[in-house]
DNA sequence: CTCCGCATATATCACGCAGATATATATCCC
DNA sequence: GGGATATATATCTGCGTGATATATGCGGAG
């Protein structure tokens, strides 16, 4: 009886209004899709679950066709656990990185091989950030005075100065790869592996070598 | 039988050295902890069935007392498997951010509460940095010709880069919440929730709004 | 000297979560 | 008429995390 992150997208989403499942799926896809995504596999069956805490409400709409719509509301509890859980401090995650483990491991393979991931990387920074300033727009234009706006441009904000380091740190990658293809035109190398030492942290560095 | 991610982590830490489930995990932790986990619940099934596809042997070494210990080392066809893998794009995820969850729901709960998050964050990245500085220093001076040293700077200048820019936003930030509490010292709202608009992309940014 | 915590070492289980799929129907376009 | 797409609920498989079980040696606190 955990179930801990989704549950509050979901109530979440449900405090700015009363909505079915394939309401949240739709409202988090078109809203917060940058930074947090649900699946039905979770929605549904917290939904339930819900019900039974009685921190939402079901109200069963009849629809001529389609299935019926299950739409949820948020209850007086609901908000408050809402509130609760936003009040406690967001612990940090170490986030999975695919790219970086490649780099890491770059060795393995030549600098070109590289080099094609890190400006791969580069040209999505680039479709992101043109995003983040489409978006701007439509939340300075259409919702002036919505006091959700400043929480938004916030988010919006985060997404925007993280792209621009990885921008400049792309920029910098590059640099380094093309100079170490420059130097030695290094193929896919094969065994002559040898041990090597530490990257970043956990307690103290402790080094690789054998 | 897809079980992408973790096999290739492990695969990659055996093509450094031959290891154990258990030095698997240390080294992880003691490299790239920064930007990737993995769990003993994940390394000795994969080891089981690496050795079922021989893209590794398994030795065992006994000791007196402790439980044995089973070293497991790439084969030819493991590092050509691995060396595979690090030619293809790495493909990006979004990455769940229960900091920015809060922030885009910052509306049900006081400015100050927000604030504190931010805050908290900020630390915490402050933290980041300072370690990313003693790590670097190793790195510079204990491996200064590892020809891996090249990777693990690039890996280690993208967190660099990543918290710097994260601090900026916490200063920018903290400054938006301050002026915040002191317009009208808002404390935590109840009911009077209205509907509001997109945040971020998703196909065509949807508005929430009813 | 004894107990406690910690490191070594393998292994497994419960649960959060993602992605795909099943089912059913209406509408729009070709 | 047929195919793609949108609406809508529901479930299953498999990846990944964190906790726990099991067993033992070692170093330090009391």
């Amino acid at each position: 009886m955990k179930e801990t992150k989704s549950r509050f997208a979901v109530l979440g989403m449900l405090s700015i209004r009363p909505m079915s499942g394939y309401d949240i799926k739709k409202a988090v896809e078109g809203s917060i899709s940058n930074f947090w995504t649900e699946s039905y596999g979770q929605i549904y069956p917290i939904l339930k679950r819900l019900v039974g805490e009685k921190l939402v409400v079901k109200t069963v709409e009849r629809q001529s066709g389609k299935p019926d719509r299950h739409v949820y509301e948020l209850t007086a509890r609901g908000r408050s656990e809402l509130q609760d859980w936003l009040g406690k401090p967001a612990v940090p995650k170490v986030q999975r990185n695919e790219l970086l483990l490649k780099l890491f491991f770059g060795e393995e393979v030549s600098a070109a091989t590289n080099l094609k991931h890190v400006q791969e990387f580069r040209r999505a920074q680039l479709e992101l950030l043109a995003n983040y300033r489409l978006v701007e727009k439509g939340i300075r234009s259409k919702h002036r005075d919505d006091p959700n706006s400043p929480y938004w441009l916030m988010t919006l904000d985060y997404g925007t100065e993280l792209s621009r380091a990885l921008l400049k740190w792309c920029d910098k990658s590059e640099r380094r790869l093309r100079k170490m293809i420059g130097e030695r035109s290094a193929g896919p190398r094969k065994n002559p592996r040898r041990g090597q030492g530490g990257d970043k942290p956990g307690p103290r560095p402790a080094s690789l070598k054998r």
